[in-house]
DNA sequence: GCCAACGTTGGC
DNA sequence: GCCAACGTTGGC
């Protein structure tokens, strides 16, 4: 299964926003992953299955991973559509929160192992949807205290 | 606040 | 099709 890692502001959509939404029966909700005007973060954005999780990463003064999502829509157009490139809808996902990190995992603590000098997020600071390989998913699990091969959705509660 | 890296635009 | 100019992102 990929595993990919989503970055944002969070003064425009933080970790804390994305918990707290929950559909009219209380349960988590899902909500569009929206606004990505990048070519390649849109090829990535195509590619994500069903059931598949993604670091959420918070950038500008936290820089670091704060919880975990999984996709509950794979790519459809934004609502409403937009325009801004002619006949080329720009598109978006759903997702969920499935886990709080129990410890944040900061960029300045990715940047010091080795096994994860590779990743996406140290190469091409910029990409805001990106792929993460499995071992470097299960490496920052265990950094931020959480269960990788937990196969019972959430890994920890929110 | 600065600026490097990246992406896009438009003139040629 | 190249590339200079420009705009944006996001780390520092």
């Amino acid at each position: 299964m990929p595993y990919w890692l989503l970055k944002t502001e969070p003064d425009s959509w933080s970790w804390q926003d994305q918990i707290v939404q929950r559909n009219p029966k209380g349960e988590r909700g899902s909500v569009p992953w929206d606004g990505v005007r990048n070519f390649t973060a849109r090829k990535f954005l195509l590619e994500m299955r069903y059931g598949d999780l993604c670091f959420f990463y918070h950038t500008g003064k936290e820089r670091r991973i704060v919880g975990l999502v999984e996709i509950t829509r794979e790519a459809y157009p934004e609502v409403p559509p937009q325009k801004e490139i002619a006949s080329f809808p720009w598109i978006c996902v759903d997702v969920r929160a499935v886990a709080s990190a129990l410890t944040p995992l900061s960029l300045s603590e990715i940047k010091l192992y080795p096994e994860l000098k590779e990743m996406v997020l140290l190469r091409n600071s910029r990409l805001s949807v990106q792929p993460v390989r499995a071992e470097e998913w299960n490496r920052i699990c265990l950094l931020m205290g959480l269960d990788p091969m937990d196969k019972n959705l959430p890994l920890v509660s929110l």
